[in-house]
DNA sequence: TCTGCCAATGTAAACGTTTCAAGTCTTCAT
DNA sequence: ATGAAGACTTGAAACGTTTACATTGGCAGA
């Protein structure tokens, strides 16, 4: 089979120029109907498929945008890149997709990576978003991006997020109204995830407001398996938790099959909450009880945004998106452990 | 600031030709110690940063992969993918993502999108992977893909796959094993899914193979949310049945929600089963039995088999890989339902 | 018939790479 | 001194587009 047909040859099937087809592809109104009918013909003719990189090379915008998520394994993370990819793809963008399986270290590669690729922007979802070499890096490039879960400090780079430390503080809440006093946090590890650390200081200051001493806190790692191991001394040694509020959905799922491991019911011995409010939560029993955010909303509207930057036409803010407590079971009143 | 330095600019500055540059870039052995240094250097000051759609134009590889999905809100679809960008990223490749949303009028746009982009192959789960115009334009444009998670019947075609109705057929027959006789399948709409067609195959060759009568069977859209209504005449009807084969855990672990919503208990009252082995299917109660298949490392094995496709390698051929039953508990023997 | 205008089209120079053929210098044997 | 051999390096032509600018031709108005 002959090389590939170029703009060349249908110009020259057409008996055109090369311009002409050009414009018949970019600008089909500027064309008489007549000879865009002959040059479409002959692009169907030839099978011919116009080459993105010769345009990307002499255009400056690339119609690109680059995604950066810890992992897809997390279905939080691969909502939102669903909401980001349904975006883009109504406003005829290209999606380089790469995830940093959680290691700062691997951010800076794949983000340069996006950048050798000329992304138009870029949507992350950073392990620390302040003091962030990326950041810095893109702020001083002067590319536009997004982050997405990432609450930085620094209120002049663009952010999508609900107010992590306040969904900590609201499932925390719900424990306490419940009487629980002895609680604990499981979060995924601080390195790796701000919103972690951000979601354990709501859930300090949920316990400092109603005068509850030692926090405990159990940091794992995500895909850890073994929950189970990990979580036994806060479940079943001397001082025993009654309700664990976990950093993210994820965590709280795995937490609940490990209490039930270790023979403890849900709610009835211990109340487990999550955040993020991810879709399976809502269908298992007890029906876990989290912190929800619109995370695929997020995505769309972290594209949203990010468009509004390529323009030139938004200026870098925070958002923060409403989250809201779901109705689940997972969450009971503080029972005194039958001591079996 | 200045426009993008490029390799003529960092030629200039290190007092060398563009040639020299672009063989320290690709060929660095090639090159003396001293030159390299220098042009690093150069490199560096400048902020450099090769433009990939130049080399993408040059060169007729772009070191690209397309990758089409229905959805990567179904967590075995965005495990897949993770795999497939782990192996990727491993082999310094750019995955460019797409998904049809389960709409086969969608595929075609999509695919077309990544030729466009001249992906060096694909890899792709299609709703229907017999007498698709996707597989025709693909095979004759010469153009390396991998189909995932399909099964064609055709064999030309590269697939990677677990054996779909025998994974049906293994999930039946555990619940016939247990003493179930009046059994329904949950699929997903064939029309969006050979996988689900397949699957149905297996569950009534098992039932056929039992001498059961009747297969019964709903089709649901992915997503849509009330299996509850859908499933009500089933569970609580004249003819209710004892056990539900779903043809995804997600749509199992949703029938096992919808039962409860019915005052159904699983396994007590209703036997569910799954297929695909996603990850919360063992952290749920009850832990779902389902046919696990290795989603991740099937992502990886699609990415390793197009890159000998691309090579020229190896042929086109399908990998059966093997699945297991998990060991969940969501199964139990039949027994007559309290008439409550 | 000529002028001028407008619509339709064409010409050619980029965009930033890769790469082949063709240089330039050393070095060293004659 | 001369030439050959090698080690490095370079010039310049692609790759397939877009687009500013130039050209053409037809036609209205004079």
């Amino acid at each position: 089979m002959s090389p590939k047909p170029t703009m060349r040859d249908v110009a020259r099937k057409a008996g055109l120029s090369i311009a002409t087809v050009s414009r018949v592809i970019n600008f089909p109104d500027e064309v008489p109907l007549d000879t865009a009918k002959n040059v479409t013909a002959a692009m169907r003719y030839l099978n011919y498929r116009p080459n993105i990189n010769g345009r990307r090379l002499k255009m400056t915008q690339t119609s690109t945008v680059g995604v950066l998520v810890p992992t897809l394994a997390n279905p939080v993370f691969a909502t939102s890149v669903q909401g980001i990819e349904q975006e883009a793809n109504a406003n005829g963008l290209t999606v380089i997709l790469t995830s940093s399986e959680y290691d700062p270290e691997r951010e800076m590669g794949a983000v340069s990576t996006l950048l050798n690729n000329r992304v138009d922007g870029l949507i992350l979802t950073l392990a620390n978003a302040d003091n962030n070499p990326v950041v810095d890096l893109l702020r001083a490039e002067n590319i536009p991006f997004v982050l997405l879960f990432n609450q930085p400090s620094r209120d002049d780079v663009a952010a999508i997020s609900v107010d992590n430390a306040r969904s900590a503080f609201d499932v925390t809440n719900a424990m306490i109204a419940q009487g629980h006093r002895s609680l604990a946090m499981v979060a995924g590890r601080f390195e790796s995830s701000d919103r972690s650390r951000q979601r354990y200081d709501g859930f300090c200051r949920a316990l400092q407001d109603a005068g509850i001493e030692t926090p405990h806190l159990v940091q794992v790692q995500f895909g850890e398996s073994d929950l189970k191991d990990q979580l036994e001394e806060l479940l079943c040694g001397e001082h025993a938790v009654s309700g664990l509020v976990c950093s993210t959905d994820m965590l709280a799922i795995a937490a609940i099959s490990a209490c039930r491991s270790h023979g403890l019911s849900v709610p009835g011995d211990v109340s487990v909450g999550g955040i993020d409010g991810i879709s399976v939560g809502g269908l298992i029993t007890p029906k876990l009880c989290s912190a929800v955010q619109p995370t695929q909303e997020m995505g769309q509207q972290a594209l949203a945004f990010l468009r509004g930057l390529i323009k030139g036409q938004a200026n870098p803010q925070s958002l923060l998106l409403p989250h809201h407590l779901s109705d689940g079971e997972s969450i009971g009143p503080f029972r005194r452990r039958s001591s079996t």
